[in-house]
RNA sequence: GCCGGAGUCGUCUAGUGGCAAUGACAGGAGACUGUAAAUCUCCCCCUUUUUAGGUUCGUAGGUUCGAGUCCUACCUCCGGCA
């Protein structure tokens, strides 16, 4: 039987725990370090497949919470899954539902703060998700219907939607959970549930063999904690996952070293995941500590807001400034958008509120960033990882 | 010429005699990390670091403790009649 998933690490760089390799799916294979843009609604808003494609994205992740809401995952597993139904021939991840079911509820616009625990910024008071130890009811965004999300449900929704690679369902916490509340989340939900995922993920695989195989990852959680982190790895690390996402609560300035513990604990021969990162330093630093991949919304979001990524630093291009400006957004990106419009067009069509602007600026920030981690990939490869960085960092936020 | 209506922050607009005065747009700045996001926040008469001060609702007077609001005249615009 063939293995439905390979992960190949093709060189180190040594003195850290940054890896290359490559990513084998039934839908094709990923160099990795890789970034994952994110189709939430499998649709990378406001980009044909082709143009993201074009952007250089090897990848795309969908959300189960979203897709199982509309259209539902029946009528994708019709449409021969995700990828026939969104027109994307390369491979696939979606993500659990986990984090929007309790985002959407205790963690709203407060999961990951990066700025610290900050007593006055707490979130209000859970309103749309309910956690018990078998699963999550939460009411859908969209209408406030009532609906309930166990591991097992949420495996069977991602696998008729059908992506190369899954991940379990977990519980996401937030910083501002006591650590008593981190052990017993981790304890008598993530874990058990990571448990729980797994074991309908094969059944699944075995019941669906008309369909290509797919592959789980367990999710990391542990907050900001070392013990817990390590805890989390090291039980999630002895079952037969495939890969594993790092996820949760995080404080930003200590990406690096929650990375290395994860890393440590976790076997060596099975590709890391970091969920929703992709500023560069912290690709930077989570690549440096072990981490494979990563996907996030932001370079769209961001672009669709009117910032775009600079070697210099984001910057709104809605400034002043940039009315007049007629050279190219960026001379040294190869982007579409660089090789063909001026600041100055961008900056009209914000201004006007054209629909081009998000498509032409989503176009440069994918790119952006999936040339950056393009660029450290093959610094790994030829041992230039560390001046490489200095040199992007410095550039990046020191000289604006 | 007569009758009626209207003049408020760049624009449109709210405004019972009682706090520079509503909202929208335009304009300026910022934010965004497993997408409830083509979204959100702040500024937007002048000066000031501020709790402050100054000057304002077509113009000029008046009534009043107090006027964007009431009265008078004038100016401008829009209807109607000549």
């Amino acid at each position: 039987m063939t293995k439905a998933f390979k992960f190949t690490i093709n060189s180190r760089l040594s003195g850290s725990l940054a890896r290359a390799g490559t990513l084998e799916t039934p839908h094709g294979t990923i160099e990795t370090p890789a970034f994952i843009p994110v189709g939430t609604k499998a649709t990378l808003k406001s980009l044909t497949p082709e143009q993201l494609a074009d952007t250089g994205a090897q990848a795309v992740l969908a959300n189960a919470y979203h897709l199982y809401l509309r259209p539902g995952p029946d009528i994708i597993d019709q449409a021969g899954g995700l990828g026939a139904f969104m027109n994307w021939s390369r491979p696939t991840f979606t993500d659990s539902g986990g984090f929007q079911v309790m985002s959407l509820g205790v963690g709203y616009k407060k999961v990951i703060d990066m700025t610290g625990t900050d007593p006055e910024h707490q979130p209000k008071k859970a309103n749309l998700a309910r956690i018990d130890n078998d699963g999550v009811t939460f009411k859908s965004h969209l209408n406030g219907d009532l609906h309930r999300f166990t591991p097992e449900i949420s495996m069977q929704i991602q696998h008729q939607i059908g992506a190369d690679i899954t991940f379990a369902f977990d519980e996401l916490t937030t910083l501002y959970d006591s650590y008593d509340y981190q052990i017993e989340s981790l304890n008598n939900r993530t874990h058990p549930w990571a448990a729980r995922s797994l074991a309908e993920h094969r059944r699944l695989n075995a019941e669906r063999s008309h369909r290509p195989p797919q592959a789980l990852f367990g999710v990391v959680q542990g907050a900001n904690y070392e013990d817990l982190r390590r805890k989390s790895a090291k039980f999630l690390g002895n079952m037969d996952f495939d890969g594993f996402g790092l996820g949760g609560a995080l404080e930003k300035s200590r990406i690096g070293e929650i990375t290395r513990w994860m890393s440590e604990e976790l076997p060596e021969d099975k590709p890391r995941h970091m969920l929703g990162i992709s500023e560069p330093d912290d690709i930077f630093d989570c690549i440096e500590n072990g981490a494979d991949t990563f996907d996030c919304v932001s370079p769209a979001r961001v672009g669709r807001n009117g910032a775009l990524y600079t070697r210099h630093g984001r910057v709104n291009i809605t400034r002043q400034e940039y009315k007049t400006d007629f050279r190219p957004f960026d001379e040294t990106c190869d982007c579409y958008t660089c090789a063909n419009y001026s600041r100055a067009y961008l900056s009209h069509l914000f201004r006007s509120k054209e629909l081009l602007a998000n498509t032409l600026a989503t176009i440069h920030n994918e790119h952006f960033i999936l040339k950056l981690v393009d660029d450290i990939r093959n610094s790994i490869a030829d041992d230039s990882f560390y001046s490489f960085k200095a040199e992007f960092v410095k550039e990046y936020y020191e000289s604006r």
